[in-house]
DNA sequence: GCCAACGTTGGC
DNA sequence: GCCAACGTTGGC
């Protein structure tokens, strides 16, 4: 999972623990969180959009997925007037955090293992998803790089 | 700041 | 249903 240092990095999952995964307006990571995530499900945090591009944590799925709330807040930036909650369209889950890393896992890094982390969506070309499912193998190497 | 790669919108 | 125009993401 995505998310912008300066908007809401590592650091401040660490301080409030628990997050719901709020604003996410695009399908696809929409279809992930509402249809592939279960709790206990291991999750990568990402800093995007900084000097360091890169994995800097691990966090857990905390909940089922339900509706996201901004959604239906006229004065919430991600509003959406589409979405009724009487048939949403946005879903999200809470994440809680597990750890920081011990240095960060940067995109540049991840790409020097192409080889083995084929099919890895966060280092394919022109990927902007910011939920995206790992495999398992992925996961466990990606980890032993730290 | 640039720009590639998408995703969305809306006219037709 | 097509596709041009536009908006966004996010690495560099």
């Amino acid at each position: 999972m995505k998310s912008e240092p300066d908007e809401f990095g590592i650091d401040d999952l660490e301080r409030v623990q628990q997050e719901p995964w709020d604003g996410v307006r695009n399908y696809q990571a929409r279809n992930f969180m509402r249809d592939q995530m279960r709790i206990g499900d291991g999750v990568f945090f990402y800093h995007s959009n900084c000097d360091v591009p890169g994995i800097v944590g691990l966090a857990t799925v905390a909940t089922e997925s339900y509706p996201d709330p901004t959604a239906f807040d006229s004065d919430d930036k991600h509003f959406d007037p589409k979405s009724d909650p009487e048939n949403p369209r946005w879903y999200l889950v809470d994440v809680k955090f597990e750890r920081k890393l011990k240095r960060t896992l940067s995109l540049r890094e991840l790409k020097e293992h192409a080889d083995e982390l084929e099919g890895f969506r966060l280092i394919a070309r022109g990927n902007r998803l910011s939920v995206m499912p790992v495999e398992k193998a992925h996961w466990d190497y990606v980890l032993g790089l730290e």
